[in-house]
DNA sequence: TTGTTGCTTTGATCTGGGTCAAAGACTACC
DNA sequence: GGTAGTCTTTGACCCAGATCAAAGCAACAA
């Protein structure tokens, strides 16, 4: 939070040609008539590391879209305690169109660009293009299968399978990216700190530190570096889940 | 799960006029037009307390609203564990359009009245008709609002401010039907069994019983019978939950 | 080379809530 | 009125994960 490199709105024109999103982002399902009406509101900006994107209360200007980056969606408690509620990886959506006031905080993990919208006029289109708002519900509605399949994990799991969940969630996300799927030898890295880890699962640093070296030493997955991993045996990791078949968060 | 009393298609002619949820629910929006295309579409049927209303993993032939009554929807892992993801009241959504796999189980914990629209045509209505895909993308937003604060409750907080986070929003959700608002002396049921309360928090049973009696012993609570509450201090509950000023869920 | 800073690991200890066990309490039904 | 069934309470004990404390490690700056 001290002096973080300076974060800019880019002013390059970008077309949504060439977006790395368009296939999965809220603009999924536009047509070039429609995304030149998106254009007319939109404008990119990048965020550092630990730059905070929007503070819980502050006034909802923009909604958009994450180009590239991590962004990370919590909320924190007087006495400090703080439980993230979202992971926002490529093509997920920030904000919420129809409230004025921010309700969590999204904090930049990695540098992040997003593809903002003005809120208010993003809310019209939202109301005449069906494009739009169809893909937007398509979305909203993923979200909450994905926010409900992580209340299983924060209320029932330990923290083996906590961790176990969630290697098997980022691995899917960033395989997802690269059109591939996950297997043995798979490799990714895992952009959060153990401290954001642990703010995501519900449990201390220490926990999670102490947890990751079990899966290591049990062989399940390998350390190349603090933040490197690679999955030795996929399927024992999705057993370590606990979960059924496969693990599986539907998002 | 043995012999339930017997449940019905209700053959009855209702009319959305008399609606009790007609404000709040999907169709909110609709003009007497667009309710008569969801009226053709739209069958009622009453659950009995502890009825399977949708197993995981079935075929998803309706989607619909609570009309009166209390259901849950949960998952359970295979050794038993299970956790609540959402507790449907009255005008709340049960379904997803756009998915013909259930991935939750539907309970009725009440005797429960829903309205059910048959899930294909409803999707064409949801495509073609704006007031009801606006209040749907809504109703959604609000509902992940609501999980996302419900993990906060899973992942960070004690068993005392568990309880005192559901003893609010029950009150305030049962308040709202009232058309009331929460202050010291509200009184309210618990329509749930100790066990499923331990479900919806993250808890076992016997934790829930010690923690409602110790909040009863310090005098925030009353408890007459084993269900029935009458809240004495609602600043206080408020402040037993940890949050801020109002530990208000947004939904 | 030596700090300094931010992240991670590791160890020792403590405790909230789980687990196990048993007994109440209430209802419904013979 | 007995008894079976379901839900709830209460007690005793235990352990997974929190807490507290310290040290390790890598990147960077002076």
């Amino acid at each position: 939070m001290s002096n973080l490199p300076p974060s800019f709105v880019d002013s390059t024109a970008e077309s949504c040609g060439s977006c790395p999103i368009k296939k999965r982002a809220v603009c999924a399902y536009c047509e070039v008539k429609e995304l030149a009406l998106l254009e007319e509101i939109k404008s990119y900006r990048t965020y550092a590391p630990g730059e905070m994107i929007i503070w819980t209360g502050d006034d909802m200007r923009f909604v958009g879209s994450v180009v590239s980056g991590v962004a990370s969606l919590s909320q924190t408690m007087e006495d400090g305690r703080r439980q993230m509620v979202g992971l926002l990886l490529p093509s997920d959506f920030v904000g919420r169109p129809g409230r004025k006031k921010a309700v969590f905080d999204v904090e930049a993990t990695t540098e992040i660009k997003i593809c903002r919208f003005d809120r208010v006029p993003f809310e019209k289109l939202l109301a005449t293009v069906p494009n739009l708002s169809e893909r937007m519900l398509e979305m909203s509605l993923d979200e909450l299968d994905a926010a409900r399949e992580w209340m299983l994990v924060l209320g029932r799991k330990n923290a083996r399978e906590k961790i176990a969940s969630f290697l098997a969630i980022i691995a899917r996300r960033e395989a997802e990216l690269r059109r591939e799927i996950v297997r043995d030898g798979t490799e990714f890295d895992i952009k959060l700190t153990r401290e954001a880890m642990a703010d995501y699962l519900g449990l201390t640093l220490e926990t999670v530190s102490r947890q990751i070296n079990a899966l290591k030493k049990d062989g399940v997955i390998k350390l190349m570096g603090k933040r490197h991993v690679k999955i030795c045996d996929f399927a024992r990791l999705l057993m370590e889940t606990g979960d059924d078949e496969d693990g599986g968060l539907v998002a």
